[in-house]
DNA sequence: CCTGGGCACTCCCGGGAGGATAGCGCCGAG
DNA sequence: CTCGGCGCTATCCTCCCGGGAGTGCCCAGG
């Protein structure tokens, strides 16, 4: 966008104090707000000639002949794109969080839980946090306990420490050191592929020449297709839904309810934060350009993890008036300190 | 409660039909729909005497001068203790039920996750679903499997199948057959006692003279401890939290706010849920009577779970006028269900 | 004594009028 | 280029008024 380009200096710093004033209070802005708050020394009057040709550019609108101005979504890009300057989080809030995140305790999912509910509390928005997808993790050992007979359960380790388990049954006469020996071959066979790679292979061999396979074989694959046959749905944790109502000018239920049954609808959901995974950076996503459902929402998310392994997203979603100088920060923060934490543990 | 002895025939066919015109209508009712609706054939003015009776009993009010009536607490209360007939849920549903819980999985969880679901899309009010408690529950076996060096898994198998799984960190060279022999420590020391007599006797036999435990035991009883130290969060699903939208007659945004803020801070909801197991059938708990922070809301609720052991809730939450004709056998139902999956499964 | 028609009364609700307010556009002087 | 001033416009709030729904009470009739 070489917008950057065509405004003039005062035409940004206009459009910085609109901004920022709607971010504040949530109301359009009129011509003598704007000469009050700015930097400019300059009468309302002629603030008003810059602010019709913001909005002749598109910046901005007037929800009525004689209202005050409202930013548009290209306003808010603009505005994020180039205006706002990376500031980094209160030293009061790192310490929170990492203080937090500290005792979260030693499972991967307590402490994405835990991270949900900081984000949403420190920024009283709606947060998220989607765990990295296990599909193309490497393998590194499985383990069958058996629980009673007819059920066990497999734990599996994948590189870099992240762990599923899950119950499965088995045939009721399997003795705890049958399932030692299965997983013992199942390690010897698989360490070092993927999950799908392993999932692939096995249905492969279990449906190729059935006889060529000695017993040990055949049962060994049995387990492990039973313990990977789906891929163990991602968990997706949503944190300050309350926060949604608190927020003046939802002035259309409708829209709020849009939100709510998105926040519900989980596929959906777990979509959009993983189309954000791409850019490797912190983005913003204002709705009125991607989530079409969404017109005046806009979420804030960055991948978390290792760049060289699977990758989760943390994300905050809000009005499309939030607090970007102060989430933008916060999210990036949390997702340093939680890939930080991940390094460190697994 | 005796007023039934109090209400005459009469009486009773008025408050019934002004009860289900209410729940159907959400609007106060006039004398002249009762007249309509009712089996009675009374002109309005008559049953206009027969409300004014009910109101002075406290069964009815009225929300100004000349509007209809609306039904009390005490109203809903009389109803459903004895105006509502015990019915069955519709075949219709039962084999949904039926279905979905057959094939919900073999975790726990997963099976009361989707319990919470089908109750929240079944009744269109907001579901909860509490795990039973295993603080009571007798321990039946576990099992260490090392993840990596200095971290391991315990599998805790509970008396009735429960499970639980947790991580702690383990000396960095403990082997895995170090891991075996503390479990068999565990297991022969602990089998049959509850959690809450093992997590006593291991702090007692820790903290007391140390010099006289060999250096075994007091592993083992580190490994034990770190693995119960806290009793683990039970699990608490709660599902159609958008449904509370949908209702015609949230007038009040506050009580929405009110309500969603209870759904959000578990701990309270834990409580209030957990105290309705007590009566062990199935209980229509009204707000005005019993929930003194949710006015105009009920929770019907019934436990679920083998009488002699740990117990979990099922509830539906909705306003005082639900249609508790559907809602009653809907949350029977399914705990009859669950009671019965469980003891089938575990 | 119960029933039910009639009537006056009360209260809510929706629509319209009018004043106050906030903000814009434009013009014209400095 | 700046900015004071004026006229214009749209919203919001308040008040008011009439229609509608439903009650309470009275009284006649079975």
């Amino acid at each position: 966008m070489d917008a950057r380009m065509k405004l003039a200096p005062r035409e940004l710093e206009v459009l910085r104090t609109i901004v920022e004033d709607y971010i504040a209070h949530a109301a359009p802005v009129g011509s003598r707000t704007v000469s009050k708050r700015s930097g400019l020394t300059l009468s309302p009057a002629s603030i008003r000639n810059t602010m019709a040709d913001l909005t002749d550019m598109g910046f901005l609108e007037q929800p009525h002949t004689s209202a005050g101005r409202e930013p548009t979504a290209k306003a808010f890009r603009f505005y994020l794109d180039h205006v706002l300057r990376p500031t980094v989080l209160s030293e009061q809030d790192q310490q929170l969080i990492t203080r937090y995140l500290g005792n979260a305790g030693l499972e991967l999912t307590d402490i994405l839980r835990q991270c949900s509910r900081l984000l949403s509390s420190l920024s009283n928005q709606v947060s998220m946090v989607l765990a990295p997808p296990t599909d193309d993790v490497r393998w590194r050992n499985i383990d069958f306990v058996a629980v009673r007979p007819g059920l066990a359960m497999a734990i599996l380790v994948l590189e870099g420490g992240m762990m599923q388990n899950r119950l499965i049954t088995v045939d009721e006469n399997l003795s705890q050191d049958d399932l030692v020996t299965f997983s013992n071959y199942l390690n010897h066979h698989f360490t070092g592929l993927t999950l799908t790679e392993v999932r692939l292979r096995v249905l492969r061999e279990l449906s190729g020449a059935k006889e060529r396979l000695d017993e040990l074989t055949r049962r060994a694959l049995r387990l492990a297709r039973d313990a990977f046959e789906t891929s163990r749905e991602r968990d997706l944790f949503v944190d300050g839904t309350l926060n949604l109502l608190s927020q003046p000018g939802f002035s259309d239920i409708s829209i709020m309810r849009e939100m709510l049954a998105l926040l519900e609808e989980r596929t959906r959901l777990l979509h959009i934060l993983d189309s954000t995974i791409e850019g490797g950076r912190i983005k913003v996503c204002l709705g009125r350009e991607e989530l079409d459902d969404l017109k005046d929402y806009s979420l804030v998310s960055t991948p978390f993890g290792c760049e060289d392994s699977a990758r989760g997203v943390v994300g905050v979603m809000g009005p499309l008036r939030m607090d970007y100088a102060k989430v933008v920060p916060l999210v990036d923060f949390t997702a340093r300190m939680l890939t930080e934490l991940l390094k460190k543990r697994f």
